[in-house]
DNA sequence: TGCCCTTTCGG
DNA sequence: CGAAAGGGC
């Protein structure tokens, strides 16, 4: 007879501690199997084959089971689509639970639908919980029940309603003796999934005490190393928010701040699922885009001959990061100077930026286009070489993306920064004028 | 977490 | 004449 055990399906929450699904299923009486999926649904739409990010979650999965193995236990490893995995497992243990936690994009919430009609069918409990964020969907809401739709009313109220209690870490070390106990099993290769080695090496993420405390100084700052790079860890959950946030609160309002902008967009998205495709703002979708195959292009390259703009999108290119200053410089360039619909904008960052969130990257791109909930209005135009002036007035960051900069090698602009200011206010006016 | 133009005012 | 302030987009 097959052992009986329930299964801890990992997801976008690759780490052993303070884990709420893993928590509560080594605490349910029976042996503790750690599973993941390789997914194919997901895996094969994807063209690059040293994609970063599968070398992520490649990387962090190995550092995850290398500590199972060091416990007795081993991660389950499967690839294939989530339907199979399960009946796969179904059929090789005696499943009495499946434990997971929350996953909140379009795709997941039908994946886990799935999975729980097929668990369901067979008889075996699906549990889910509360992990990827301190208050999540409907937590915070106004008096009458609504969701915000204002950022500073929504912080204000998370404030009001967090308690020590909400930043509590799982203990779950304290069980991990109730891991199922057996030889160590290695992942798939790389190579047997379709996937390549690209040479990074991703590091742990690391609370950088100094550079939090003076987050609200450097954050803007490109040309410095003062933001923490930890958006990766959040996407893939190789840092535990209630920690994160714990700290973020001691160290810097500013940094903590963020953390709550990203349980703002995640909030949006689940009660406005329709930004997925649609302007927050309905009269922004009549707005008449140019979208200019090769300015879009020219954009996505780095040469429309800005330079901080180009500075931008060649470290995107080249690192799958770009900072958060750039992000916004880029989006308004894309959206102002260039008319180009922020969808296109979006879908770029989405195939592009190692901390891709669905609901951060809609959220940010909305905003900058003006499109948004609590967005830029559609005027703030922003000034490259102003921004220039204010944020990166040395060039260091410039130049080092663009070190051809006072060559003649170097694009002249793909418009005058005149012009296009004023084209944008006029077509942003009209389109948003009409009813 | 705008930019730009105009007006005002100190010197 | 430059900085500051204010309003419109």
């Amino acid at each position: 007879m097959a052992q009986q055990v329930v299964l801890c399906w990992l997801r976008r929450d690759l780490r052993l501690d303070d884990n709420a699904a893993l928590y509560h299923a080594l605490k349910s009486g029976y042996p503790v199997v750690p599973v993941f999926v390789f997914d194919t649904n997901i895996l094969d739409e994807l063209e690059d084959k040293q994609d970063r990010r599968v070398n992520f979650i490649y990387q962090a999965l190995e550092a995850l089971n290398a500590t199972l193995a060091r416990r007795g236990a081993t991660l389950e490893a499967y690839h294939g689509t989530p339907m199979n995995a399960f009946k796969h497992w179904l059929h090789q243990y005696d499943v009495q639970g499946v434990f997971t936690n929350h996953d909140y994009e379009p795709y997941a919430k039908e994946r886990d639908k799935s999975v729980g009609a097929l668990l369901k069918e067979s008889g075996v409990s699906f549990h889910t919980y509360k992990d990827q964020v301190i208050f999540e969907k409907d937590e915070v809401l106004k008096d009458n029940g609504e969701p915000y739709t204002i950022f500073t009313p929504y912080s204000r109220r998370w404030s009001d309603t967090l308690t020590a209690f909400h930043l509590k870490p799982y203990p779950v070390e304290k069980y991990l003796a109730n891991l199922y106990r057996q030889p160590a099993i290695n992942l798939p290769a790389l190579e047997q999934l379709g996937f390549k080695k690209n040479g990074e090496h991703f590091p742990p993420a690391l609370l950088n005490e100094a550079l939090i405390r003076h987050y609200s100084e450097t954050r803007d700052t490109p040309g410095i190393e003062g933001t923490s790079k930890l958006g990766v860890h959040l996407r893939f959950g190789t840092i535990s928010i209630r920690k994160l946030m714990k700290q973020a609160l001691e160290w810097s309002d500013t940094f903590a701040k963020e953390l709550v902008w990203r349980e703002f967009y995640q909030m949006i998205l689940y009660h406005f699922p329709r930004v997925v495709s649609e302007s927050f703002k309905r009269e922004y979708d009549k707005i008449p885009w140019r979208n200019n195959e090769k300015e879009f292009e020219r954009w996505c390259n780095g040469t429309t001959g800005y330079p901080i703009v180009d500075a931008g999108m060649r470290e995107l290119n080249a690192t799958g990061f770009m900072h958060n200053r750039l992000r916004m410089i880029t989006a308004s360039f894309l959206t102002k100077h260039l008319l180009i619909d922020w969808r296109w904008g979006e879908a770029y960052f989405a195939g592009k930026l190692l901390d891709y969130d669905l609901a951060a990257n809609n959220g940010g791109w909305q905003w900058a286009a003006g499109s948004g909930c609590d967005a830029v209005p559609y005027f703030r135009v922003f000034n490259p070489s102003l921004q220039t002036q204010k944020f990166d007035k040395d060039l260091k960051y410039t130049r080092k993306w663009v070190p051809e900069l006072d060559s003649f090698d170097y694009p002249v602009p793909i418009v005058s920064h005149e012009e296009a200011r004023k084209r944008a206010l006029e077509v942003y006016s009209n389109a948003l004028r009409q009813r």
